[in-house]
DNA sequence: GACAAATATACAAACGTTTGCACAATTTCC
DNA sequence: GGAAATTGTGCAAACGTTTGTATATTTGTC
C-alpha cells in the first residue's frame, strides 16, 4: 500500500507537503501539485481514509438509520439523501434496526465509534422518546425524518402528516361514507398522532361524529390492519383512513373476506404510496409522502448544519378503494 | 471523549493493559480486568473504533454492495447478510450503485479506503466484466451474489437459476402454452444466461421449437417487457417466461392493453417473487429466490473465507398468472 | 533456597494522515 | 536597499489504539 511518505521520498519532499498537495491547499506551488498528482497517480496512491478520519477526528460517512430498507419510504429516503450526500463527498453508511429499539441504541453506537459526520434518522416506531440520542451521539449532528423526537435539537424534516390525513379522510367523507374509522398506527409516535389529528380534524370540520371506539391505535402491519378492520366493521364503519399501506392491505383482505364490497360499501385510503398500492385489485388510494425529497432535504439540512423544521407536502392518490363515485 | 490514557491514568497502569484487558486478553490478570471494566463503564468509555482500524489495518466492516435496495431480493439478501455478520460483531456498510459501473467502482473503492474487512457484492447489471474489482479491492476478501463473474477469485452464492427457469418453462408448457417466448436480461449477466440455457432445456426436453427471434434479450424492467411483450405477442407467443418480475408486470400491461385474457389466452411466469406478485390481478407466478437464505450464505462465506460455490434452489410459486387449468 | 517457568504489566513504536508553527526564500513596497 | 509582507516547504506532534518485546513479579520444582 503506498502512502503519502511514499511519494514525499519518491519526489524528495515532505510528507505534508504531498498531504496539503493532494488536500488542494493553496499555499503549494502549481508546480509542485502537478509533480505530487502525477507520482500519485503513477505509483497508485489510495488515500487512507482511516487514518485521516483518526487525525481530524471525524469522517466524511454519514450514517442513516431506519427502521427497514424493504420499504419503498425508507428506500426512497435513502436514495435521496445519497444523491445529494454522494456529490457532497459524503458516502453514507446505513443502518436498519427492524423496529428494535435495542438495535437503535446499538446502531447509534456504532456510528458513533465509527466517528460519523452526521446521522440522519427515523427512529423505530417503539422507542419510548430520544433520551438515547444525545447521550450515545455525543456532539455529532443529527437529522431527524419522519418519525421525529419533537424535544431533540437539531433539524427536522417530516411529511404533512396533519394535512395528508385531512385531506384523506376529507375524500373518504366527500365519497359519501358516513362512518369513518382510522387504523391509526402507534399514537407514541408523532406522525400517527399528528394523523389522528388530521383524521379527526376533518370530520370535525364536516360535523360528524368523533368516536373513539372506531379510532384502532396500534394497527400497522397486515395482521393488525386486518383484525382492526374486522373490528371496525363490527362497529359498523364504511370505511377507514389507514396511517400505514400495509395495514390497509390487511383491510382490503379482511373485507375481502367478509364479501364487502370496495368500494361500494366500503371505502379505503392508506399512507405511504407503496409499489403496490396501484397493482392491487382494487387499487389502493394513498398519500404519497415524497420520499425521495424528504431525503435530498434531510441530507440538505444536514449539509448546512441546520436545525430548522422542514414540511413537505403530502399528495392524496385516488385510486379505486375510495372512488365510489368512479363506479 | 475518554481513552483508555484516561482510564489508564485514573487505575495507575498503562493504557496497553487496558486495552488488552479491554480485548479480553487472557494474560491480564482477573481482579486488573474487573477493575478496568468498571472504571471504562463508570468513565463512560467508548471504543475509538477509527483508531483501532488504523492500527490493525483493518476493520469490523463489511461492506454490502448492490443495484438496488428497494428490490425486495436485495433487501432481503442484506437483512440475511447483517443477521449473521451483526453476531460476529461486523457492521455493515451498503451500497446501491443504481445498476450504474461507474458507482460500483467508486463504491468499490470507496469501501477499499475505509478498510473493510470485506465485501459482499452484486454487480450492476452493465459491468462489463470484474476485471474492476480486484485491482480496486486489492486484498480485501469478496463474495460475490447472485450477479457474479466467474472469473474473479473468491466465495460464490447463487440461486439455481437454471433448474428454476426450467422448472417455471416445463410449468408453462405442462400448462398446455404452445409457443412459450422469454424476456431474458441481459445476456452479459451469468443469472440471465443461466436462465435462458434452463428455459432452452426445458423446451428441448419437451420436443419444443427453439426459436430465437421470441427470446427477448434486455428486457428487465417495466418499460422493456412491456414492448417486448408486444412483439412477442405479434410474433404469435401465447406465454412467457420472464428473467425478472417487473418486466413481467410491464407484459400483463401489454397483454391488458391488447385485450389478451392471462391465463387464458396467455400464460406468465415471473422471477424473483416481489411483494406485489401475490397481490396483483392476476396475481402473477413467480420464482421464490430465497434471499435471506442467499444473505445469510453469503456472510457466512465471508467469515469462513471460504472460496467456494453455493447454490441455493428456487421453488416455483405457482399463480393465477400461468394457472389455465385452475380457470 | 536457587533456578526455571509462568504470569502480569510496562515500554515504546507503529498505523498514515493532518496541521500549527517555524523558517527560508522570494516578492512587494516605500 | 532595507523592512515588511507573501509564498512555499519542512518539522514534529498529534489522533487513540494495538502489539512485539522487555521487564518485573509470582509460582513451581528439585
Amino acid at each position: 500500500m503506498v502512502t503519502i511518505t511514499d511519494i514525499a521520498n519518491a519526489l524528495g519532499i515532505t510528507p505534508s507537503t504531498v498531504s496539503r498537495a493532494l488536500a488542494g491547499n493553496p499555499r503549494v506551488k502549481e508546480e509542485t501539485r502537478s509533480a505530487v498528482l502525477e507520482a500519485a497517480n503513477r505509483m497508485g496512491y489510495q488515500r487512507n481514509v482511516v487514518a485521516a478520519n483518526l487525525r481530524r477526528g471525524r469522517s466524511d460517512i454519514v450514517g442513516i438509520v431506519v427502521p427497514r430498507i424493504n420499504r419503498e419510504f425508507f428506500s426512497n429516503v435513502i436514495s435521496g439523501a445519497e444523491s445529494i450526500l454522494d456529490e457532497a463527498g459524503y458516502s453514507t453508511l446505513i443502518c436498519q434496526t427492524q423496529e428494535s429499539f435495542d438495535s437503535e441504541v446499538k446502531a447509534l453506537r456504532n456510528l458513533r465509534n465509527n466517528q460519523v459526520a452526521g446521522v440522519l434518522m427515523s427512529h423505530a416506531i417503539n422507542s419510548p422518546d430520544g433520551s438515547h440520542i444525545l447521550p450515545t451521539l455525543g456532539d455529532i449532528p443529527v437529522v431527524q425524518f419522519d418519525r421525529v423526537f419533537n424535544d431533540i435539537p437539531g433539524a427536522k424534516v417530516f411529511g404533512a402528516n396533519f394535512d395528508g390525513a385531512y385531506k384523506a379522510t376529507r375524500h373518504l367523507i366527500e365519497a359519501g361514507y358516513k362512518r369513518i374509522g382510522t387504523l391509526a398506527g402507534y399514537l407514541g409516535t408523532e406522525v400517527y398522532a399528528e394523523r389522528l389529528r388530521g383524521y379527526r380534524k376533518a370530520l370535525e370540520d364536516c360535523g360528524m361524529l368523533l368516536d373513539d371506539s372506531i379510532v384502532f391505535p396500534n394497527a400497522i402491519v397486515w395482521q393488525t390492519g386486518h383484525d382492526a378492520t374486522l373490528s371496525a366493521i363490527a362497529a359498523g364503519c364504511d370505511a377507514l383512513y389507514s396511517a400505514g399501506d400495509f395495514s390497509a392491505l390487511g383491510a382490503v383482505a379482511a373485507l375481502q373476506e367478509k364479501g364487502i364490497s370496495v368500494p361500494r360499501d366500503f371505502g379505503i385510503v392508506g399512507t405511504a404510496n407503496e409499489f403496490f398500492t396501484a397493482l392491487m385489485t382494487p387499487s389502493l388510494s394513498s398519500l404519497e409522502q415524497h420520499p425521495y425529497e424528504m431525503g435530498r432535504e434531510a441530507a440538505k439540512a444536514f449539509l448546512q448544519s441546520r436545525s430548522d423544521v422542514t414540511v413537505i407536502p403530502m399528495d392524496l392518490h385516488i385510486r379505486q378503494s375510495s372512488n365510489r363515485n368512479a363506479i
